[in-house]
DNA sequence: ATGCCTGCAAAGCTTTTGCAGATGC
DNA sequence: GCATCTGCAAAAGCTTTGCAGGCAT
């Protein structure tokens, strides 16, 4: 059985096309951040009739069960990146629009800390910096 | 001249009710984060004839004059806080929605450096914490 | 056979825009 | 008086939902 079927049932999800064509885009995908948008082109350039309601459903599901995660940038439509199981947050180029990865241990213990210090647990945070090319 | 006035004038922006009303509330609401629907029904409940259009129309020009500035928070309408010209960043309750403000230097030092150090200057930055109250 | 899944189209929600009239300077 | 501003209504952009049929197990 091929990996991405094992995903889906270990979430609980039956096997699919569209759930497995739109795994496979974003496991083989360069740029790995899409939005919803860039899937369904890319399921039609394969010929794939999927509806752009299916991709919303699926990758809805996808989050749900812990595949994928999905981020809002500043404006824009919502971009989404399979879970690797590492956690990085993100910068943006605000001339090109590329994305770039980061990860930072001493941010991450600031925020617990923070969170702690206001009678708070820390369940998740969105982290974005927004640069531009070094004048 | 009201201090309204003034801050309009100097914008650049024509001093006018909807702008200078939409101004007050912001100034006076307690809780200090409100959509443009929050400020639209501030409007009403003062029974201001102002156009929900209107609202946002003045809300952008306020933040592109450096008045105030948009947040968009995980997911829902953006909202919008007057700048008292001190940054910081946010904290969200994700049971009550409650919105806490913090600043931290080291976290703002390390933003610098990674851009930096990933050719980029830093031009801005979105943080936001999602927590829950300690257990 | 059954219940989950899908495509389509329509609706929803937030935000923006075109236009004709109103207002500030 | 003239440019800017405003309200209204319509549109735009992204995402969700209702429904009738289709598919996986």
């Amino acid at each position: 059985m091929p990996v991405e079927d094992q995903e889906l049932k270990k979430a609980g999800l039956k096997v699919t096309l569209p759930r497995v064509k739109i795994l496979q885009i974003l496991e083989n995908v360069v740029d790995r951040h899409m939005t919803a948008e860039d899937i369904y082109q890319a399921l039609r350039d394969a010929e794939e009739d999927v509806g752009i309601a299916t991709v919303y459903r699926v990758l809805t599901q996808f989050e749900a069960a812990g595949l994928i995660e999905r981020h809002n940038f500043d404006n824009g439509p919502a971009v989404y990146e399979l879970d690797r199981g590492e956690h990085h947050d993100h910068m943006v180029c605000t001339e090109t629009g590329k994305v770039i990865e980061f990860h930072d241990a001493d941010i991450e213990k600031i925020q617990e800390r923070i969170a702690k210090q206001n009678g708070y647990d820390l369940v998740g945070h969105s982290l974005v910096l927004y640069v531009k090319p070094k004048s």
